[in-house]
RNA sequence: UGGGCCGUGGUGCAAUGGUAGCACAGCGGACUUUGGAUCCGUAGAUCCUGGUUCGAGUCCAGGCGGCCCAGCCA
């Protein structure tokens, strides 16, 4: 028999990728392009941590170079030592690493590159093909023309080899200030391609490396080390975003007047997904300014952040599989994301019961002091996962939304005259409320039971239409759970100004709720550690602010709320 | 008349000159001891104008629209 086609099985992460980029290696490959090789490579700056952006360029790349029995090397730019650090490069591999990617012995640094580089700008000086220029900033910046305008030459551009060899030598040796000089290509100040018109290649920095430490005074810019490294290393396909297509160019041109072999560069769309930032400068500015706790808030995109929030990497990477490889600039429904996780989340997590906002109820003809547990499925998704026991009593705690006592229509939980069933145990019926005489807050529910429908039938096979989730008051444990929805309040807050971003803040990204309620099976959770609590959502354990003493859970995703729906269409209505 | 790139349902990705398809979101229904999950159904797209072709989303031309480039950032 035909085995169920089952829509929430995530498949494995092998199946080969099917996009542009896929189609241009599979074609090298067929054409015994650079042998038949493939090389990708995930070069990241360490200034920052990794998001979910970066997730799509790293499963691309590894990917790829799974696809075709290739090397995926991670790689990490660090020719910025201003703004670059070890805790970072830390980070990323930790995150790499999360994401479920080994890159073997195939870890580098441009930084480990820095002599060779030097020594390829030697000799394009030699070559003649550049030059160092004692021009200002700003007057490199005036020279260079602008969109519309041709540049003009700088006044240094013709001076000799020598001259040049010397000056660059002693810029490397320490002998001139920051701004004083800088070594540029030679090529074209009047190209159309700002990119070509006569780029800096290396520049004085008087400031330490996290990796060399003082070694070097002058470092190359980015556009001068990339395509070099990646020639070093052998890379046979150089992926990399959209904003580097005016740059390809230039690397062309030093790889060919440095006369070595160089990959083919594509370009693919970064990620953009509604309802979230992914610039390093915004992600910056709300830790900054206090928006957010930090690079792993789980607000955060960051890898980090969704990490402490319960994302799993397989989800990750089936999202980063799902929404495909373009050039096209597109934004992704964060919808999407949240669709995949819950589908992973569903399959693989365990069940529990847990009441966030508490309400007693008194079971009144419940004898006083008996006590039974009651059998309860680990995952109704994956029977090998179990049962467990669940204690039940005469007093409880249920959810207090799960309460109404004017209720509106096709409301079906528990209400005057309405009958509901307690997960797993039995039916009850509400009798009375106990309010607070002073403010009128439903203080306690009294209801009452019905013996013959232990485990949640009733034998004479009558219905109710709502099922609730509940634990005993005397076995409870308690915990703190916070609540997370989205950061910002609009679809596309990248369109505003950093500056602004604290107007469109979602007021309700967070929600602490302390005295939750859980059964007793969740008293010994540990930290990171992933659960479905029934009818609410996807929770994992905080792994920063958890401990046995106190329990923190972050809510990961709810769980899809076909009431709410209800509830919002209702209120559209009227 | 700077240059480069890109335009397919609401969203993302396919269709590689030959029936425009998949997923998410939406809507409707079935089922249900999670208002979960699952299942079934449904609506909805090739930027415009010409051209080539038996046949164009795909090739060509011209428009229109969007993104990127004037860091000693990456």
């Amino acid at each position: 028999m035909e085995p169920k086609t089952n829509s929430s099985v995530i498949k494995p992460y092998k199946e080969s990728q099917n996009n542009f980029v896929s189609l241009i290696v599979s074609k090298d490959v067929k054409d015994g392009k650079f042998n038949g090789r493939v090389q990708t490579r995930f070069p990241p700056e360490p200034n920052g941590h990794l998001h979910i952006g970066h997730a799509k360029s790293i499963c691309l790349n590894f990917g790829i170079a799974a696809d075709y029995e290739g090397v995926c090397s991670l790689r990490l730019d660090d020719t910025n030592p201003a703004k670059e650090g070890s805790e970072f490069a830390q980070a990323i591999i930790e995150d790499v690493n999360w994401l479920g990617f080994d890159w073997g012995n195939n870890f580098h640094c441009a930084s480990d590159y820095f002599s060779e580089l030097y020594q390829f700008a030697i000799q394009l000086i030699h070559s003649g093909k550049a030059y160092v220029d004692s021009l200002s900033a700003e007057d490199i910046r005036a020279y260079r023309g602008t969109l519309k305008e041709p540049g003009r030459d700088s006044p240094y551009r013709d001076r000799s080899i020598e001259e040049n060899i010397d000056l660059f030598e002693r810029m490397r040796n320490k002998e001139f200030k920051e701004g004083s000089h800088v070594l540029r290509a030679k090529i074209d100040m009047s190209s159309s391609n700002m990119n070509l018109r006569d780029p800096v290649m290396y520049r004085i920095l008087h400031v330490s490396h996290h990796r060399t430490g003082n070694e070097w005074c002058i470092y190359p810019m980015y556009d001068f080390a990339h395509g070099q490294c990646d020639s070093i290393e052998g890379v046979t396909h150089s992926i990399c975003t959209l904003e580097f297509e005016n740059n390809r160019p230039l690397y062309d041109w030093f790889l060919d007047a440095l006369g070595v072999d160089h990959p083919r560069q594509i370009e693919f769309a970064r990620l953009n997904l509604n309802y979230t930032v992914l610039s390093k400068r915004r992600l910056a500015a709300l830790i900054d300014c206090g928006h957010v706790s930090g690079w792993d808030d789980p607000r955060m995109p960051t890898i980090s952040g969704m990490r402490r929030r319960g994302y799993t990497p397989e989800a990750l990477r089936e999202f980063c599989d799902r929404i495909g490889v373009a050039k096209r600039n597109t934004t992704v429904d964060l919808a999407l994301l949240e669709h995949i996780l819950r589908q992973h989340l569903n399959r693989t997590v365990q069940r529990a019961m847990g009441v966030l906002r508490p309400i007693r109820v008194v079971i009144v003809n419940y004898p006083e002091d008996q006590v039974e547990q009651i059998n309860a499925i680990n995952n109704p998704e994956d029977a090998a996962m179990g049962t467990r026991k669940v204690p039940f009593s005469r007093v409880l705690y249920i959810e207090r939304d799960d309460f109404l006592e004017n209720p509106p229509k096709k409301f079906y939980r528990l209400a005057p005259g309405q009958e509901v069933r307690l997960r797993y145990a039995y039916f009850i019926r509400y009798e009375s409320v106990i309010r607070n005489p002073e403010t009128g807050e439903v203080e306690e529910l009294r209801c009452t039971y019905d013996p013959d429908t232990r485990g949640g039938f009733a034998s004479d096979g009558r219905k109710v239409k709502a099922t609730l989730h509940w634990v005993s008051a005397a076995h409870s444990v308690d915990a703190e759970v916070r609540l997370y929805d989205r950061l910002f309040a609009i679809n596309d807050p990248a369109s505003v100004p950093v500056e602004d971003l604290d107007s469109i803040l979602n007021p309700a990204s967070i929600e602490i709720i302390h005295g939750c309620k859980l059964e007793p099976s969740l008293a010994d959770v540990t930290s990171g550690s992933r659960l479905q609590l029934e009818r609410q959502g996807y929770f994992c354990v905080d792994s920063v602010d958890s401990s046995v003493e106190h329990l923190v859970f972050n809510r990961t995703v709810t769980l899809r709320d076909t009431w709410a729906r209800i509830q919002k269409a209702n209120n559209n209505k009227s």
